[in-house]
RNA sequence: CUGGGUGUGGCGCAGUUGGUAGCGCGCUACCUUGGGGUGGUAGAGGUCGCACGUUCAAGUCGUGUCACUCAGACCA
């Protein structure tokens, strides 16, 4: 019976993108539109990232950003503005060329991020040291033209937060840089049980007009690594391009310093990537849209219903709750269930009322346990976090069974040939040659720099001259 | 953008040498159902991705086109 289950989708070892493609499709989260690479997000999708937004949007404002607005639209004119900016992202943008029938005097890019036009506000509202810092965050969509698309991976339009603040001071403006990542990665270890590597982007991966990026890095089940948010430092070279400037205590003209973070609903894969297995999705407890199932075991019977209905309104107090009462055998629904993830399923039925007790079955391991009624909420809460905890241990030791210390670039070959893929660490020259060679010659390529260093040889693992840091290699998505 | 794969009821598929579309699941109604996709009876649902062409006749052959998908390159 157990083999009919999971013939419902392809087995994750067999083909992980295609198993990938079938979660998001049968756990409802998304639909395909009639515009490529456009992707509807269905409630159930919709709702996992409406509680990502709601946990990050309280971690912005406990740290003192305020939301903003931006248009949608940028003149070709502004978005020229930062040389470098528009050279990394013009290949992408989509353009509105015409209003109505009459052509525009100016087209306008369909934003594919928000620098510029949050660059020329802020030249406009921005005149005293008093005005500063900015602390500024939107919600929003953006569009990149994409060539081939993924759901949640690479999609044409897609949902994010991007975060814009202005500094008097270079060391303000590194700190909010180095705060708001540190931000990514909590939520991501303790909310998603994401476990990710912290560090900085090479110079060559540094995104468009930025002094600094830094990133974290997350190693998806299949061993391929997913960046999953990104926090830049911008120095002060935004600032000057588009005229930003304010007057100093000391009565002098200076530019201040800026940066801009972001993560977007790639997050989603993330998770699906990270936690699910062959009977679906997992969700993480904190962003499931359904923290716990109440399947009533023979309903029709008296009692039955009326006692998972009391249950279900003790639980809505302190979880998100929900009954599925639907004519549908139990068995039917647990398949349900454990396909769209919900982290812990309540049974109960007639021989559990009599008991005063229910069933407990946590998603990630189908362990079950008989808990009593009279301190569900606890045994609830307690199942909840051993999820949480466990989803996290499994992709942690799926990182650490897949993350190679290397020393030549054969090594690296063979560690991925026997191992699969994974993290390579390895030493860098610093050299962009390098890094190129590396890439041509494993597959592998710098995903970033880790503030946790570690000396795994004194020599570059590509050309052999003295190394400057330990790079993090490995196949992106 | 390059290279493969796939387009036939909602979903997954079959359809022979061209001859006028079929199966499973799902759906609707009723019955049945105690712990992993319960079983039964009856029913609804398709101009075969789109366009042009060949033919007495096209789901089937040809050309083009679009979409989805996979693998690269690029990106969040």
């Amino acid at each position: 019976m157990a083999e009919k289950m999971v013939a419902a989708i392809t087995s994750m070892d067999e083909d992980f993108a295609q198993w990938y493609t079938d979660i998001c499709k049968k756990a409802e989260l998304i639909d395909y539109s009639s515009v490529k690479g456009c992707m509807i997000l269905r409630p159930y999708g919709y709702a996992i990232w409406e509680n990502i937004q709601g946990i990050l949007d309280a971690k912005f404002k406990s740290t003192g950003h305020e939301n903003v607005y931006m248009p949608m639209f940028i003149p070709e004119s502004l978005l020229n503005k930062e040389k470098d900016h528009v050279a990394g992202f013009a290949p992408e943008v989509a353009w509105v060329t015409h209003g109505g029938s009459e052509p525009l005097t100016e087209r306008l890019c369909v934003r594919p991020t928000s620098e510029t036009l949050f660059c020329e506000h802020f030249a406009n509202v921005v005149k005293s040291y008093r005005d500063l810092p900015k602390l500024y965050n939107q919600w929003c969509s953006v569009v990149r033209w994409e060539k081939t698309t993924r759901p949640f991976l690479r999609s044409r339009e897609f949902l994010w937060q991007e975060g814009h603040t202005l500094h008097a001071t270079y060391e303000e403006a590194v700190a909010e840089t180095e705060q708001m990542l540190n931000v990514y990665a909590d939520f991501h270890e303790h909310e998603l049980a994401i476990p990710v590597v912290r560090g900085k982007k090479t110079p060559s991966d540094k995104f468009a007009g930025a002094e600094d990026t830094y990133c974290i890095e997350a190693l998806m089940h299949d061993g391929k690594a997913l960046q999953a948010a990104t926090s830049h430092f911008f120095g002060d070279g935004f600032a000057k391009a588009f005229d930003i400037t304010y007057t100093d205590k000391n009565n002098k003209v200076a530019h201040p310093f800026q940066t801009s973070w972001g993560c977007t609903t790639r997050m989603i894969g993330g998770i699906i990537m990270t936690h699910g297995d062959n009977n679906g999705l997992v969700l993480p407890p904190a962003v499931a849209p359904t923290q716990i199932v109440i399947i009533p075991v023979a309903q029709h019977k008296e009692g039955v219903l009326d006692k998972a209905r009391e249950l279900r309104d003790r639980l809505a107090k302190n979880f998100r709750v929900k009954l599925d009462d639907r004519d549908q055998s139990p068995g039917w629904k647990y398949a349900e269930y454990e396909m769209k993830g919900v982290p812990v399923r309540l049974e109960i039925g007639p021989r559990d009322i009599e008991g005063n007790q229910c069933v407990l079955v946590t998603r990630h391991n189908r362990e079950k346990v008989f808990v009593s009624l009279d301190n569900l909420e606890e045994a609830v809460a307690e199942r909840l976090e051993a999820v949480r905890q466990g989803i996290y241990e499994k992709a942690l030791a799926n990182r650490e069974k897949r993350t190679y210390r290397c020393k030549t670039t054969d090594e690296i070959k063979e560690a991925l040939a026997r191992n699969g893929d994974g993290f390579v660490k390895a030493m860098w020259c610093g050299e962009e040659a390098c890094e190129d060679k590396v890439k041509e010659l494993t597959g592998v390529g710098s995903r970033c720099i880790p503030f946790d260093q570690e000396t795994i040889s004194d020599t570059c693992v590509c050309c052999g001259k003295p190394a400057k840091t330990m790079v993090l290699w490995a196949v992106a998505y």
